[in-house]
RNA sequence: GCCCGAGUGGCUCAGUGGUAGAGCAACGCACUCGUAAUGCGUAGGUCGCGGGUUCGAUUCCCGCCUCGGGCUCCA
């Protein structure tokens, strides 16, 4: 005999709850305990997500979405651009609203201003201030779900919001529009107040009073649904928390990752410019910071001649011939640096060093016994990348690739792949990355050349490699390379930051167009699977990610003076002058400062520097052959016998370089 | 490329319709010092570039360049 009076709902760790009828989530995160009907910001029914405060039947699966989850903070940031949009129109008399999702620690909304109006940074302060009273008045968001024809009439003043209507309802809606309504033939709209109501799917939380913890951040330009030729909007970013210390720490994280900023760390560091008179995206490499990269290549050729690569060299110029054998010129011209006329040919900057690599193999007859081959060069190679999308070391027109081609058999292929993983990973374990993760990249049938049958290949190999490495990978639909799917790497840094480093490249493509073979076993001619990899990607970028990631602070065996010897008066400046001697005598990179300022001030500024080691010696140290030393991050230690601080430094540099 | 913002000594920044200032850095002198800034002094800028308005522009206007924040793009 069921009570009808009363409802039985699922949680998620299997058990029941009874509830009144016509209770809702609410009343369910109530029924359970206080503190989560506090954190409670939404709920997940039936696996689908809804408002806390619609009313649950019997049966149902039910999830309480709390505010410091993922999926919570989801939905504080989404309402928050509500309360955004409310204040902007509120302020802004005219101002036509588009749309305002939730991103990865934040929000932004896109308003279109009277008159072609932009914000300051007043008017964010007063955004602000409004949003601040907006919370205050603590509104709830109430659901409403109408006709289509009906919402069309309530937005009738606002374009954006009709056409979205328009194009959900004329089945042509995508991803953009997804978050904004219901879908089907009802539209949802969430209601605020009298004055203030928008297109939105939700869930929201149930009033503006729990979303105090919010800051704006700047403002951008930004086109109407990402189209370069649409109108252009005012973006307004902000961010959004469950309490204020996330808030904080969020604001923190910014400000550690501003003081890390590789542009920054390279004047004060005096590692590299870019002088205008170059030209954007153009670099110039200063002696401290080219001895960080020279050690970087190094380690990089030590460790791919142990791996079985042969070096090889090629030009930064080539015929353009050679780019339409290899369909750059089809593809990626616009990326390329323009064509020059010589003689009676056109020439281009590379953009890539695989078309050269090619024409090696393509050199001479090659038999199955040299499979797989693998070249490797550091080939610098010119990209021309829009003005606009500069920036600093990581985005940047004439780079050097860490760059391999390996030729293989189809049989050798999944191997191949396996091993390159492996490889890949141990080498960047040097560099202080052991967090990474894995994306496998998938054809794009409109920007793809080759068969069906190639690529089914090719995926299913990196897939298979993927699998036999045991790790976790998301799928990148359609975002391969022309020429073949690819596996991507991203690297989390040390303050929680993604970089896309390494990548490795299936090409079915140019052993085809440059008509390479090999003679198997069977005496008879096949076609050679090539695979493009970069571990660095670019040696250019890479040390920017390094710079950011160890904060300017490079291990010992990366640093570009790795011990600085103080002498405590003129008196001790012969003996520094000795161990500078010995040391450098054992292969470390080692100066000194003279006695002619404070040591005080001596020794702030090596540690600005960021030096790993700072040798203090006085009349101590000469008489018994010993040092002070003062480690980068640690503690000071007096009358330390120079063989000993010898043994440790040569055990750092060993450590730290995995050698 | 598009939108917004910014360009003042090597760096960080102040300032004004009447041809510029601070701190740090550099250099010089004195101090010779035991673990994150000794004192005094000197030098250094066609105020991003070009044009316009004005008796006079670093300042106001226009164009360009470079940089920054975004958008788009990223083989």
């Amino acid at each position: 005999m069921v009570d009808a009076a009363l409802i039985d709902v699922r949680l998620p760790d299997g058990s029941t709850k009874q509830l009144p009828t016509g209770s809702s989530a609410a009343d369910l995160a109530a029924a359970i305990g206080s503190r989560l009907a506090k954190a409670a910001v939404a709920a997940v029914v039936n696996q689908r997500e809804t408002d806390l405060h619609s009313p649950l039947s019997s049966g149902d699966q039910v999830a309480i979405v709390t505010a410091e989850s993922d999926a919570g903070r989801h939905v504080l940031r989404h309402s928050t651009a509500h309360v955004l949009a409310q204040a902007v129109l509120q302020l802004f008399p005219g101002a036509k609203f588009t749309v305002g999702p939730a991103i990865e620690d934040g929000f932004y909304y896109d308003f279109e201003l009277p008159g072609g109006r932009t914000f300051t940074e007043e008017d964010l302060a007063a955004i602000g201030t409004r949003m601040g009273e907006i919370v205050a008045a603590d509104q709830p968001f109430t659901r409403l779900e109408m006709s289509p024809q009906d919402a069309l009439a309530l937005f009738a003043d606002q374009p954006y919001k009709c056409e979205i209507i328009q194009r959900v309802t004329s089945g042509t809606a995508d991803a953009d529009d997804a978050g904004e309504v219901a879908g089907g033939d009802t539209v949802s709209v969430y209601r605020n107040s009298d004055t203030f109501v928008d297109l939105c799917r939700g869930p929201h939380v149930p009033s503006t009073g729990r979303l105090p913890h919010f800051a704006l951040m700047k403002v951008a330009g930004a086109h109407w649904r990402s189209n370069e030729k649409g109108p252009t909007l005012q973006r307004i970013y902000g961010t959004a928390w469950e309490s204020k210390a996330a808030l904080n720490e969020h604001l923190v994280r910014l400000e550690e990752a501003e003081k890390r900023d590789h542009r920054r760390l390279a004047v004060e560091m005096d590692l590299l410019s870019f002088p205008s008179e170059l030209g954007g995206g153009l670099a110039v490499w200063h002696p401290k910071g080219a001895i960080v990269r020279k050690l970087m290549e190094d380690y990089s050729r030590e460790r791919h001649q142990n791996g079985g690569y042969q070096f090889v060299y090629t030009p930064h110029l080539a015929n353009s011939h050679l780019f339409e054998t290899s369909g750059h010129l089809d593809f990626y011209k616009d990326g390329m640096y323009p064509p020059m006329e010589m003689d009676n040919g056109t020439y281009y900057p590379k953009p890539m060093n695989c078309p050269m690599h090619c024409l090696i193999y393509r050199d001479r007859q090659r038999s199955y016994r040299e499979l797989p081959l693998r070249l490797f060069e550091l080939g610098t190679v010119y990209r021309y990348e829009r003005a606009g999308t500069l920036h600093g070391l990581l985005r940047i027109r004439g780079f050097t690739q860490d760059d391999s081609h390996i030729f293989c058999t189809q049989e050798q292929l999944a191997d191949e792949i396996g091993s390159l993983l492996g490889f890949v990973l141990s080498v960047l374990r040097r560099f202080g990355f052991d967090d990474f993760t894995y994306k496998l990249s998938t054809r794009n049938p409109g920007k793809s050349i080759g068969t069906d049958d190639m690529w089914d290949k090719a995926t299913s190999a990196l897939r298979t490699a993927l699998e036999k490495l045991g790790v976790q990978y998301s799928i990148g639909e359609g975002d391969a390379a022309f020429y073949g799917p690819k596996i991507d790497i991203d690297v989390r840094d040390a303050i929680g930051r993604k970089w896309q480093l390494s990548t490795i490249q299936a090409d079915f493509q140019l052993p085809e167009r440059f008509g390479l073979e090999y003679v198997g076993a069977d005496n008879q001619r096949h076609r050679p699977i090539m695979l493009h990899r970069a571990l660095f990607g670019s040696v250019e970028r890479f040390f920017g990610v390094l710079l950011e990631h160890y904060g300017g602070s490079f291990p010992t065996w990366l640093a570009p003076v790795q011990v600085r010897i103080l002498p405590v008066t003129s008196a001790h400046e012969g003996h520094a002058t000795s161990l500078v001697e010995r040391l450098v005598n054992e292969g470390f990179r080692v100066d000194t400062a003279v006695a002619d300022e404070q040591l005080g001030k001596r020794i702030r500024a090596a540690k600005m520097e960021r030096i790993p080691y700072v040798l203090v010696v006085g009349d101590d140290d000469v008489a018994s052959d010993t040092v002070g030393v003062n480690p980068r991050g640690g503690e000071v230690q007096r009358d330390t016998p120079f063989a000993s601080f010898l043994d440790r430094l040569r055990a750092d540099v060993r450590e730290a370089s995995g050698r």
